[in-house]
RNA sequence: GGGCGUUUAGCUCAGUUGGUUAGAGCGUGCGGAUCACACCCGCAAGGUCGCAGGUUCGAGUCCUGCAACGCCCA
């Protein structure tokens, strides 16, 4: 299934390339599948051996895209958890799915279909449209999970869902319904970001801001004359737009002398400020603004046509006066108010007047929520063009695009005189991500959920109440420290019923937006996605479904009512009065004008809709046409995908087919979820709403944890954009590094930052197709060859023929002596020390320490230094000792990797289990070591063994015999330098090295001497308490020992002496340093004893070793 | 405008409660075809920890301010 290349022999004679994954990786992930290592069932939890459960559910991706390096960083941090779970022996489930992502999916299918056949969706028809997009989704759906299953993700592929399933379809029915039920759900006029080409309302995050060059256009809005009585008639004829009344009372020209004064004042002010303005010929009058005239400036005056008022500051004293008269507006003929709005107005901005056009700005909309006096008007159609009602006088922009609008608004405010002046101005202009059109701030019908406090509050799934939906979400955030830090952070989370969030930073990024407790705008205009399961009654004119008389529809309208109460009556059907914030109960339906007069909302629970919804189609009622945010069906996904609302709501309505699909305890066991990793810019739009889901429908947060991966960015800091040409195909990184180089350098990268950069560069691919990649996808590659290498060209061939037996645990402690060489004991313990360290990393999300770690524990202490020391032993007296430990270390090693990497180490394994078929050191119980051969995917997660702790054995490596050998190499390596400065030909060892050292480390070095020799490249080697130092010598001074190296006949003298000196310069500014420090009398009155004991004893060492060198400095002389 | 984050070696990043001489990988320099590995081995150079104050015996680490960049929300 996965197969691309051919499949080289992993152990053939030809001499041992690199590493090559090819092959390797379809092989391994089809034996993964054959033996159903993903998949899990819920029995296993509920049944002997009651293992527990571990369960994520993947963040569906969307259905329309592939995946990106993001999704690829976000599956390998998932993966790493639910393998290492696997292996620790719990019931594991990785729930996959995709996700329908509405209006992504649609434009997509729509752009195709423009594109071959030239149609819009509105030429093929919903029906037509909707199949189309199956079948689009048939076609290209699997493409996600054919990546998935490329990076070698474990997810339970028999349980696949997506948010449009039937499945998932339920829940969002049932979810709705209850929602609607308990008055959460209402619709409402808002003004939404409308998308003038594919006609639908989009979400925020949906639209993405540029920054333009325009105008600022200052027009003059004439004063209107001043009448008595004015004020309060005007204010209720604006309310629905008329524009029609004139006020004819009698004038006023007196005013009080103080606000007269005050407008002397503006007069002064902005007389001299207009003094070089050109005027109109013919103007009998100059503009004044303050006295015959506001000037507003606006970068949209096309929407003019739908100001409402005129806003100022309260405090300006430019136009205090003129608050609450009014101005003429150009162009209509309407009277619009003066208000005051601090909040809306920027004094030092424009001219400190701004239009305030409601229906169509975001910042004028909370004005008009402000003063909802002055009315709101709508001027556009769904299309984008200015509508009959506000088409100004005499209709003349009716029908036109707001863009030509704009030009024909300023020619003629111009020819009118009423265009003060143009100036270029940049400014932020909103464009849909869909369709690349200019967002239009539109006002429209749509669903909300309420997300604030209600009252009597909102009963939770559990039986419990909170005082709204946001804010029981902010109460499921736990803010126990404990819960955070420290050892017993993991265990103590498992017991918790709140939401933790890791990195803790972003538990602020949910608070903060929950706090605002925004309704939530759930309806779209859109075809493809879950439809609003409401249907409306819209009255006899409306009723084209059912063109008879009106008598008629009276005795249906009363049978749909009978009907609807028994509906009722059952549950499976909601309504509500629009308006009403609760649904009506049986009794109330009995009221039949009510009925007959108010607009209904019909909600219909999933299973009725064999029965009710044809019995009220054809009374009349439409079901809505829009359809859901794709958030809403995302928010039930931890729910969704486990198969609530289950089996027990299907009692009472219509058969449902899917319910006999559905397991029940899936939801027992699986639910709440263990973890969700997503990222970050998604925490309000999905994690919040899942929480709330959950609270809401079943009592119980959806996980426990949440993990927040940093996102990817190009090398100059850039998001990764399909429009920059800089996204990095995780494919071609599989192609051209391998999966596991692919994971294990993401999983390096995931650390509590929040970006990361990946400097992206070209490559060609052997197909010929010249790809992007990143140079850093070669720490992986290189990671794996090591492991190759070592494990395939070394250790294999050198275990052949070793004996193992079947024993218990997986340490082969009854083979090995109680008492083992000093390697073999100082790997064992590295390895405690390894999985301990690479276990804490896991459990707090610190996958990058986690990655870092298990590299540096292979690579330099395992095969730097521990297989170069096996080499010495492996074909002597205790070589079968050395191969158990290798083989145990090996064993160890792939277990800690395998979630990181788990193609190369599973293919290891099996080269292991090949060559040994008693190999069952990684299976911890006897009744399992009797099947045999097994696979590295389920066999037990590495655990530290206490008895090979040995602190003492980690001294003398790391404080004697490293350092030691080091030194010798650093003084090979300069005398060859300067060998080579004076044209001598490096020496290959050094002849002889004097260890001068106590006789307990003088025993140590002696049984390490073969070691002490090779790796220190040193032909002879003499140790010991009274060995003399030669004369003319390259001395190293160390805390444990003292090395000398004759130089006598290899460089010249001066070399060394220079660099003794340079040595004792810094060991005598440390010493300066530390005597100063003890010197300082607070110092050593307020630090803690332990620092100051630690400064003394360094003093003293630094001390002792300066007096040695200046004695090797005089011994040269 | 509000919130969050980042700023440490040429590059990409670690640095856990303040405590010796701040680490890694890549890159660079030098040496090395040694019988696991040149996708390698050995050695080395390279950092006034963004800037300015402050707290402290002691600050990359804590506090304040500033700057640059980024993200989220308005």
């Amino acid at each position: 299934m996965l197969g691309r290349r051919d499949n080289r022999g992993i152990m053939s004679n030809d001499a041992p390339k690199a590493y090559s994954p090819a092959g390797i990786e379809s092989r391994i992930y089809q034996t993964w599948i054959e033996r159903g290592c993903f998949h899990a069932v819920p029995e296993v939890t509920l049944q002997p051996p009651h293992k527990p459960a571990y369960s994520i559910v993947i963040p569906p991706p969307n259905v329309t895209g592939a995946l990106h390096l993001g999704h690829a960083i976000n599956n390998t941090l998932q993966d790493i958890l639910i393998r290492r779970k696997r292996m620790q022996g719990c019931n594991t489930l990785w729930m996959p799915g995709v996700d329908h992502a509405g209006i992504a999916t649609q434009a997509v299918v729509e752009r195709q279909l423009f594109e071959q056949e030239k149609k819009t969706r509105h030429d093929v028809g919903r029906d037509e449209l909707v199949r189309r997009i199956w079948q689009w989704k048939e076609q290209y759906g699997d493409r996600i999970v054919r990546q998935l299953q490329l990076m070698g993700c474990s997810c339970d592929w028999q349980r696949q869902r997506f948010t449009l399933d039937d499945v998932c379809a339920r829940a969002v029915r049932e979810w709705f319904f209850r929602m609607f039920r308990d008055g959460l759900i209402f619709r409402g006029k808002r003004l939404v970001n409308w998308d003038t080409h594919l006609q639908t309302a989009v979400a925020d995050d949906e639209v993405y801001h540029e920054t333009v060059k325009g105008h600022l256009w200052h027009v003059r809005y004439p004063l209107e004359e001043r009448h008595e009585g004015t004020k309060a008639r005007r204010h209720e004829g604006e309310m629905q737009g008329t524009g029609t009344e004139c006020d004819q009372g009698g004038s006023t020209k007196e005013q009080g002398s103080e606000e007269r004064h005050e407008g002397t004042t503006a007069r002064r002010h902005e007389v001299e400020k207009a003094g070089d303005e050109v005027q109109k010929p013919g103007d009998s009058l100059p503009w004044a603004a303050g006295v015959n005239c506001l000037v507003v400036a606006t970068t949209r005056p096309e929407t003019m046509l739908a100001d409402t008022a005129v806003a100022v500051h309260p405090d300006d004293e430019r136009y205090r006066h003129l608050i609450g008269r009014h101005v003429v507006l150009p162009l209509t003929g309407r009277t619009i108010p003066i208000i005051a709005d601090g909040l809306l107005v920027k004094r030092e901005f424009g001219t400190g007047c701004v239009k305030v056009t409601p229906g169509h700005d975001p910042n004028d909309y909370a004005c008009y929520q402000r003063h909802p006096e002055i009315g709101i008007r709508n001027m556009m159609t769904p299309d984008g063009r200015v509508n009959e009602e506000n088409a100004g006088e005499g209709g003349k922009y009716a029908g036109l695009k707001l863009e030509a609008t704009r030009k024909q608004i300023v020619a003629d405010l111009e020819a009118a005189g009423l265009l003060e002046k143009v100036e270029d101005y940049q400014t932020d202009i909103g464009h849909s991500d869909r369709s690349k059109t200019p967002i239009q701030p539109y006002l429209s019908d749509q669903w909300f959920v309420k997300m604030g406090d209600v009252e009597g509050g909102v009963r939770l799934g559990d039986g419990s109440t909170s005082s709204g939906l946001a804010q029981a979400a902010l109460d499921a955030i736990c803010d126990d420290d404990a819960h955070y830090d420290g050892p017993n952070a993991a265990a103590a989370r498992a017991n918790c019923a709140k939401v933790h969030i890791f990195p803790r930073r972003y538990v602020n990024t949910y608070r903060d937006w929950l706090s605002e407790k925004r309704d939530w705008c759930i309806s779209r205009q859109l075809w493809w996605g879950h439809r609003i399961p409401v249907w409306r009654y819209f009255g006899f004119e409306h009723t084209f479904k059912v063109p008879e008389p009106a008598i008629q529809h009276g005795k249906i309208l009363e049978s749909a009512r009978g009907a609807m109460k028994k509906w009722i009556e059952s549950g499976s059907l909601c309504l509500a009065y629009a308006g009403l914030s609760t649904c009506v109960s049986p009794s109330q339906l009995d009221d039949r004008e009510s009925f007959a007069t108010k607009e209904q909302l019909a909600c219909v629970k999933g299973e009725a809709d064999a029965v009710a919804i044809p019995a009220m189609e054809s009374a009349g009622y439409l079901q809505d046409p829009d359809v859901l945010d794709t958030w809403f069906s995302s928010a039930l996904w931890p729910l969704s995908t486990m198969g609530w609302p289950g089996r027990g709501s299907d009692r009472g309505g219509g058969a449902s087919n899917t319910a006999s699909m559905l397991e029940p305890n899936l939801l027992n066991v699986f639910y709440p979820t263990s973890v969700l990793s997503t990222a970050r810019e998604i925490i309000t739009l999905w994690v919040a709403r899942m929480v709330i889901a959950g609270l809401y429908n079943v009592g119980k947060v959806p996980f426990r944890d949440v993990v927040i991966h940093p996102v990817i960015q190009d090398g100059q800091g850039r998001p990764m954009k399909k429009t920059l040409g800089n996204g990095v195909d995780p494919v071609d990184i599989i192609d051209l590094y391998g999966a596991d180089a692919l994971r294990f350098t993401l999983a390096g990268m995931a650390t509590e930052t929040q970006d990361i950069r990946v400097p992206v560069k070209k490559a060609r691919l052997p197909d010929g197709r010249e790809v992007n990649t990143s140079e850093k996808f070669e720490l992986g590659r290189n990671f794996c060859n090591k492991l190759w290498q070592a494990s395939t060209g070394y250790i294999l061939p050198n275990v052949e023929g070793v004996c193992t037996k079947r024993h218990h645990g997986r340490w082969h402690t009854r083979t090995l002596p109680n008492e083992l060489p000093l390697f073999d004991r100082w790997i064992r313990t590295r390895l405690n020390a390894c999985i301990r360290d690479v276990d804490a990393a896991i459990e707090s999300y610190q996958f990058a320490r986690a990655a870092d770690r298990v590299r540096d524990f292979f690579w330099t202490e395992f095969c730097d230094w521990y297989l170069e020391e096996s080499k010495l032993r492996i074909r002597g007296e205790d070589g079968h000792d050395v191969k158990i430990v290798l083989l145990q270390a090996l064993d160890i090693t792939l277990g800690l990797l395998h979630p990181f990497v788990p193609f190369i180490t599973e293919a290891l394994w099996e080269e292991i289990g090949r060559r040994m078929p008693h190999h069952v050191e990684l299976v911890d119980d006897d009744a399992a070591a009797g099947d045999g051969p097994r696979l590295l995917i389920e066999s037990a997660w590495p655990r530290p063994c206490p008895a090979f702790d040995d602190p003492a054995c980690e001294r003398a490596v790391e404080d004697v015999i490293r350092p030691l050998i080091t030194a010798l190499r650093q003084a090979k390596t300069d005398i060859n330098l300067a060998r080579a400065r004076g044209g001598q030909p490096a020496v290959k060892t050094l002849p002889q090295a004097v260890v001068h050292t106590d006789a307990t480390t003088c025993t140590l070095i002696s049984e390490n001497e073969a070691l002490v020799r090779r790796l220190g490249a040193v032909d002879a080697l003499t140790i010991g308490p009274d060995a003399a130092k030669p004369h003319q010598v390259r001395s190293h001074v160390e805390e444990r020992f003292q090395v000398y190296v004759p130089l006598a006949g290899l460089v010249d003298l001066a070399i060394e002496a220079k660099r003794l000196r340079d040595e004792l310069g810094e060991k005598q500014s440390a010493l300066a340093r530390a005597r100063a420090q003890l010197a300082n009398e607070s110092f050593v009155a307020r630090a803690a004893p332990e620092t100051v004991q630690q400064a003394r004893d360094r003093a003293t060492e630094l001390e002792r070793q300066c007096r040695l060198i200046e004695g090797h400095l005089a011994d040269l002389g």
